[in-house]
DNA sequence: CCGGCTCATTGATCTAGATCAATGTTGCAC
DNA sequence: GTGCAACATTGATCTAGATCAATGAGCCGG
């Protein structure tokens, strides 16, 4: 299987929470064999179309999403149409636990995703009664923050050349829990998501590529690259 | 008593924590009035000078802090000296709690700072007691996240003018919590940390500020601005 | 196999903000 | 009061990346 920030694990809905291969990697995780059944109950596992929305920016939060598979791309829009893409989910992380009525982005499947959903107002409950949950879902927030910030380090003071090769390392990063760990990375977003990611244009996107290929740190694949020289991108990414 | 950001409350170390003025806007809100006594006991009063540090960037986690007055500075530094500050930090909030071993920026006071300070690992511990506590910091972190998602739409898509504005708007609807709320804000940063926060220069910092006054948007005061026309300045922090 | 999508690349030019360089301003040490 | 150090402002110039404008390259649907 190759390295992809956004296929389907091929278990996407397991008939129990107990067989999800995602688990481990979920809130889950916080869950006893016997309190997994109880989620369970409350858990819908959905199928998300391509380019639908599982949350609306602005729009109140009427359910809450386990991510099992596929990429869900998270963003701002000002109301004169700029856009900042704020990160992509991937299989295991947690959409839409803000504490806020209204969602605060657009939450959107890019290509096919599976999620257990659940109500929002159900989850909320459920938590009050399990402080391990509450107190894992503290543990992926802060580890969102500090997704977050090394994100303000880069639209802040980084190079086009370091956003990109800061992109490919850390998608490639966050692919390795997944035993994602060859040469080669898919990459599911348009290279306007990218753009609007990494703070840019399409353009400036498309010639860094072209400069890293002339380079020769990376190699451009059908729907991905493949890394040439990791070690220098990983390099350029650093600093 | 004018808007500040950071100025003393005046009550900065009560005898105990029952009669904290920042009680309602901090962490320690989730606790009842017993177990308020239990968190004073392992609590530290600190007074932290200028210019000294609560945090360092890559370095071990020691203490974690509550802050009661003052207004400190989070920043992460680049190998080549690049730095970006992430956040300022003031009366209420909360410090430390990343659950990783070192701690991903640094937190530096720039006038006095007045905090509770907590080792680690005893808070750690104790919260393992306390579920509320717990889920109030979720909701501190969530929170706090959301700010730094505002954040990296301002990097990644605003002009200058609008970071300036925003930046100012925002520090006004903080004070709020404490009812600064007059024309006059203060701003106990200097244009460095500001430039720092917003992406830009100092250079760039200081024309937009002179840009503002000219068309009398507000008037640079010493220590901070004054609004002039705050309803046009929260027009362009909008957009 | 063609026509018309959408998305990506490449080139030419422009500009917001960076950089380089003085010049003001403030405050404090003596 | 004077001198100097830190911070802030202002001006001149430069440049990374944006914008404007074609041109490719896949990819269905018929």
């Amino acid at each position: 299987m190759s390295a992809d920030c956004c296929e389907s694990t091929g278990q996407s809905h397991p008939a129990r929470c107990k067989d999800c291969a995602v688990r481990p990697f979920s809130v889950c995780a916080a869950l006893s064999d016997d309190e997994l059944g109880e989620l369970q109950a409350l858990s819908e596992p959905t199928s998300v179309a391509p380019k639908s929305a599982l949350l609306l920016q602005d729009e109140p939060v009427q359910n809450v999403f386990n991510i099992t598979s596929g990429c869900v791309r998270l963003s701002k829009i000002l109301s004169d149409g700029r856009r900042q893409v704020i990160g992509f989910a991937i299989a295991g992380d947690f959409l839409g636990l803000s504490f806020q009525d209204r969602s605060n982005f657009t939450a959107e499947a890019i290509g096919p995703v599976t999620a257990c959903r659940f109500r929002k107002k159900a989850f909320l409950n459920y938590l009050d009664t399990k402080p391990d949950l509450v107190r894992r879902l503290l543990e992926f927030s802060a580890n969102e923050l500090r997704l977050a910030q090394e994100q303000l380090v880069l639209l802040g003071r980084r190079t086009a050349e370091e956003r990109v090769a800061s992109f490919l390392t850390m998608l490639r990063a966050r692919n390795s829990r997944f035993g994602h760990q060859g040469a080669t990375l898919q990459l599911p977003m348009s290279r306007l998501d990218i753009a609007d990611y990494l703070g840019l244009t399409i353009e400036t996107v498309s010639r860094t590529f072209t400069k890293m290929v002339r380079d020769k740190l990376i190699i451009i694949v059908p729907d991905g690259i493949r890394f040439v020289d990791l070690a220098h991108v990983g390099q350029i990414a650093a600093e």
